[in-house]
DNA sequence: GGTTGCATGTAAATGGTTACATGATTGT
DNA sequence: ACAATCATGTAACCATTTACATGCAACC
């Protein structure tokens, strides 16, 4: 997904400024998942507006930069439903987590162990997050719920997973305490 | 995650040519944590074997192009342990479907159905495939079954939520239908 | 006095994706 | 016949990420 249809699709929610596009996809519905950088959205706004896609409006601020809200044109909601008319591809997980969990055999299990709990209590504080967010909008959109539902389900499901069998790749980077001092 | 350590991590599994690396991504134990292209592969496995962190036997193949088996040296195993040192960032979520979903009242009620539902089943697809893959390999890891594990937690607890909440969604798409004409 | 939040933007570097190039074999 | 599998590799393209540049206000 490119960062102006991500942009797009903010603006579709509400007129917003590059800096709340940025928040919306850090704090927002969307935020696990998608993500995305002040470097891609400020070039893709600009775009947005050179192509009539979105409509930019001035708001000088004193001490601070102009603030630049910008609104979807009717044109610019035909190019984001164009972009949703598209076959959604699979979703993609990437976890360097993961990736160090595969060779855990060459790690001291005290790191296994504390790598696994912290990304536990990461888990758990991503679902108080969307619990606290639900609770202070409870107008938000079926969408929005659906979205934050659905987050907090694969948060959950890999927590309890992590928990319940994290004592099995301890026990096998027990099994060779060693391996690390190997390559030194 | 660059593909060079993404290299050597499947190195350190064992020796390998680039096509059979691009293969454990795509269908072995990491498939559902990253992915990588031979675009990406090619270049990296010459870039390792330059820096003395593999080296590469030529098996040469009658009516194919040589088979390229690369091996992990000692200071690439070293290397390896080095860039899982490095605290793992937080695991990332990407998916298309969901950004979709969050303007399912600017499409077809139907639509969302049709998406959702296969969704379910291509989730459904990837739960038998890890099964299959853990009956398959008795003798796997510890590591890899806890992955296969994780990964099938991860995708149940998608597919269950969206088979309870679909209705919901559907709902929200059903009371806009003329939505998407609107933009035309 | 340092960090966080607000607020926008550019430029370089990095590096991944896609398309191209080649070609035999096996299965439908 | 056509697609898929095996097998490697290059080059152009495209995009994100990162660092830089600026600067005030509020809080600890």
């Amino acid at each position: 997904m490119d960062a102006r249809t991500l942009c797009l699709g903010a603006l579709e929610l509400g007129d917003a400024s590059g800096y709340e596009i940025k928040k919306l996809y850090e704090e927002g519905d969307l935020s696990h998942f998608y993500a995305v950088g002040f470097g891609s959205i400020y070039p893709a706004l600009t775009r947005l507006v050179e192509e009539g896609l979105a409509e930019c409006s001035d708001q000088p601020q004193d001490k601070r930069p102009d603030k630049k809200i910008y609104r979807i044109t009717p044109k610019g909601r035909g190019e984001l439903i164009r972009s949703l008319a598209v076959q959604p591809g699979p979703d993609k997980i990437r976890s360097e987590l993961c990736f160090l969990l595969l060779f855990a055999n060459l790690l001291p299990a005290a790191r296994i162990d504390k790598l696994i709990e912290d990304r536990i209590a990461w888990y758990r504080e991503q679902m108080a997050e969307i619990d606290s967010c639900e609770a202070e909008t409870p107008d938000a959109s079926a969408s929005a719920r659906f979205l934050g539902g659905l987050g907090h389900a694969i948060y959950k499901s890999a927590a309890d997973f992590m928990a319940a069998h994290k004592s099995e790749i301890i026990a096998a980077a027990e099994a060779q305490p060693g391996a690390a001092r190997a390559a030194e």
